[in-house]
DNA sequence: AGAACCGCCTGCTTGC
DNA sequence: TGCAAGCAGGCGGTTC
């Protein structure tokens, strides 16, 4: 599922293949996408992260907002092709932008603002002291906080997992019981692995790929998700798996207290 | 207000 | 082998 890194690997392939171009068509392929504005005959002016959504900024002002949630693909296309699942497509002067979704939770909308406070991204201007003051006292789960898009942009499960693993705390901790050394661990190791997951072009181990169809390798730099009953590369415990808001979520009960 | 839960979706895995 | 049930989970909306 893209989060972050692979949203950031997109657009940086984004940015690099459509910035400056106009576009020439657009069409739908999936009824639930019918009615996006027409954007024909727009130039991209601007490609941006913002969370995991990725931003393409068009010369009349507009930006087109598009959200792969869990099984959504971008695909550059030099000759059209019509690959199962495809849902709608964008075409420019030497090829096209394809977006691919088997089950369709995928959104593109074009919105006449786009969201400019940076305050969120973890790369931006996000304050560790601010974040603290504002949520330290709260009785959620720490991983579900860290997941909350409304508090903190990009991490989803399988990043929350590897940062909470390697922060040494255990994912049903609520917030209000961290000390100010564990929020640190917990930042720094955000930074950490998602930094990691961006240099490898993202974790592909089911869905994800780039925008020309390829794997990213951070999935070989996982630790814990997905390692159910392996020993714990940390401290050799044997490796959990519990279901926390009905997501799957991956720790080791030896080092993560 | 804040926390937990539900529904959207469909391919894949599991179990009988 | 075949079919049904269960699972995967981001996020907006609803409920508690």
């Amino acid at each position: 599922m893209p989060e972050l890194p692979e949203v950031e690997t997109l657009c940086r392939q984004l940015k690099k293949k459509i910035y400056g171009k106009k576009i020439l068509n657009t069409e739908t392929f999936d009824e639930k996408l019918a009615g996006i504005s027409n954007i024909r005959g727009r130039n991209v002016v601007e490609v941006e992260r913002r969370g995991k959504t990725i931003a393409i900024d068009l010369d009349d002002g507009n930006t087109l907002q598009i959200h792969l949630r869990m099984t959504g693909r971008l695909l550059w296309q030099k000759i059209p092709e019509k690959p199962k699942y495809s849902r709608w497509k964008m075409d420019f002067a030497d090829g096209s932008i394809l977006l691919v979704d088997p089950r369709r939770f995928a959104t593109v909308r074009v919105l006449r603002k786009k969201e400019n406070n940076t305050e969120r991204e973890i790369f931006g201007d996000f304050e560790p002291t601010r974040f603290i003051k504002l949520h330290s006292a709260r009785k959620t789960k720490i991983k579900t906080l860290i997941m909350n898009q409304s508090v903190i942009y990009g991490i989803g499960n399988i990043y929350a997992c590897e940062i909470l693993h390697r922060a040494g705390i255990h994912p049903e901790r609520t917030a209000a019981t961290l000390t100010k050394d564990d929020w640190g661990r917990i930042f720094r190791q955000a930074k950490g692995v998602l930094k990691k997951a961006i240099e490898k072009r993202g974790t592909s181990i089911s869905d994800w790929r780039d925008l020309y169809g390829r794997k990213g390798e951070n999935q070989h730099e996982l630790k814990i998700y997905g390692k159910k009953g392996d020993a714990c590369s940390i401290c050799g415990g044997t490796i959990c798996r519990i279901k926390q808001g009905g997501r799957g979520t991956f720790y080791c009960p030896d080092c993560q207290k």
